[in-house]
DNA sequence: GCCAACGTTGGC
DNA sequence: GCCAACGTTGGC
């Protein structure tokens, strides 16, 4: 089993919206990078920290677990969406997503800046400078080492 | 609100 | 296939 970490902006899509809706698909990843972890890489049952962006703090909210492979986005197709886009085809669609089902929300935060200051974390791809990609692997020993932290 | 970083687009 | 222009992300 592989872990993850997902951002959302926080108003958004927020941890506490998450927790009530209890699972979602993760629509919207428009970036092809991102969306080849979610599409190649993603396994049913992976753990993904859910993190905050433009939040403050900014940092690990939450944990999410993957419950279904990759499907079609369907946002692509809505032409009212923010996320519609005009290249894809039903046939052949652009943009893909996963269903993510709601684990918990942490106790207490992991701001960027605790990261960043961890010895162990600091290598997570969301500490690095100018990092915007909205889906990174999460090594085993810092997964472990942020549930340590937060419960 | 600013701006650095970086992905994408499109002209050539 | 290069690269300038542009748009977006996200920390601060």
């Amino acid at each position: 089993m592989s872990y993850w970490l997902i951002k959302s902006e926080g108003d958004c899509y927020s941890i506490d919206k998450f927790c009530k809706d209890k699972k979602t698909l993760w629509t919207g990843i428009r970036n092809f990078q991102a969306r080849n972890y979610m599409m190649k890489d993603m396994k049913i049952g992976d753990l993904c920290l859910f993190y905050h962006s433009n939040d403050k703090p900014s940092g690990v909210y939450g944990l999410a677990k993957v419950t279904s492979q990759s499907v079609p986005d369907p946002t692509q197709f809505l032409e009212k969406d923010e996320h519609f886009d005009r290249k894809s085809k039903k046939e052949k669609p652009l943009w893909f997503c996963v269903e993510m089902s709601f684990v918990k929300k942490y106790p207490s935060v992991l701001s960027l800046e605790d990261i960043k200051k961890d010895t162990v974390l600091k290598v997570m791809q969301v500490a690095k400078r100018g990092n915007r990609l909205s889906v990174t692997p999460v090594s085993t020993s810092c997964f472990k080492r942020v549930e340590k932290i937060l419960n």
